[in-house]
DNA sequence: GGACAGGTGCGGT
DNA sequence: ACCGCACCTGTC
């Protein structure tokens, strides 16, 4: 089965190389994307770009399909630096992504390089997770909890092995649904409690996972697009503070088309 | 061969 | 609260 996204405001190029998701990559090109068990391919016809996939609801909510991104660009357009990110990345979109999967996709991804965090999922996958008819599905949290630190530090994971194998025991006994509930301030103060959280990952998860669009993961990049367009030396709380209030409910999608902006220009 | 990666936890003020 | 520092490890 298949839907239809228009390009207008979408493609697959922008969308999962903008950091937000770490199982995705092209093959005759066509895009393809893993989620939890499920997985779509894109590929372009005309003016719309067509997503193949068995779970067509999932991946339409997946791709935030409900969302009006030319609102949100009028409005962040009034920045002069965003109008020019989000006419650089006009494609982007965020991804509305599993709670689960982001949690310990993010946990992986601290101080670490995209490339490294892509082998360690893939490997956890590979050997935690079970098999789908296009692949491996992403770990289930009583599959992630019943694996031992010695299993991540055997994938790559570092350091980071104890956190992951940790959180997820510590996860097994709380209720992960009252993340969804609670105001996005609490969520992030809750999320932090676990080992391997910290404030930048805790706003990942709240973005990615928990589609709290008021929520600015303030990393390198972002660090970077501030001191070169914002103001200099400030520390990464009052960064995010001042963009928070600066883009209000947009932040996630402003955070998105700087951090796209500056890395592609940057890394090209 | 050393610095770097989409930071975090920890101990010391 | 707010520093400063050590930290796994593949890739360049």
């Amino acid at each position: 089965m298949e839907f239809l996204i228009s390009s207008k405001h979408f493609n697959p190029h922008d969308t999962f190389t903008c950091g937000q998701v770490f199982r995705y990559g092209t093959n005759q090109g066509r895009y393809y994307v893993f989620s939890m068990d499920k997985y779509a391919e894109v590929f372009q016809s005309g003016d719309d770009f067509i997503v193949e996939t068995s779970d067509v609801e999932y991946f339409k909510n997946y791709f935030d399909c409900q969302t009006d991104y030319q609102q949100i660009k009028d409005r962040l357009n009034k920045n002069l630096v965003l109008s020019y990110a989000t006419e650089y990345g006009s494609g982007i979109r965020i991804l509305r992504q599993s709670l689960i999967e982001t949690i310990f996709s993010f946990i992986i991804s601290a101080n670490n390089n995209i490339k490294r965090i892509q082998g360690i999922i893939e490997k956890l996958c590979i050997r935690l997770g079970s098999k789908t008819p296009y692949g491996y599905a992403f770990p289930t949290l009583l599959q992630l909890a019943n694996a031992d630190k010695q299993f991540y530090t055997e994938i790559g994971c570092g350091y980071r092995a104890g956190y992951i194998q940790q959180t997820a025991i510590e996860l097994l006994n709380y209720d992960i649904n009252k993340l969804y509930t609670m105001s996005t301030k609490d969520s992030k103060k809750a999320l932090m409690n676990f080992k391997g959280i910290g404030p930048k990952v805790a706003d990942c998860i709240l973005l990615f996972g928990l589609n709290r669009s008021d929520s600015f993961p303030t990393d390198t990049w972002i660090r970077k697009v501030y001191h070169i367009y914002f103001e200099a030396g400030h520390k990464d709380s009052e960064i995010s503070g001042y963009l928070l209030e600066l883009f209000g409910s947009d932040s996630g999608y402003a955070q998105q088309y700087l951090f796209n902006y500056l890395r592609q220009k940057t890394t090209k």
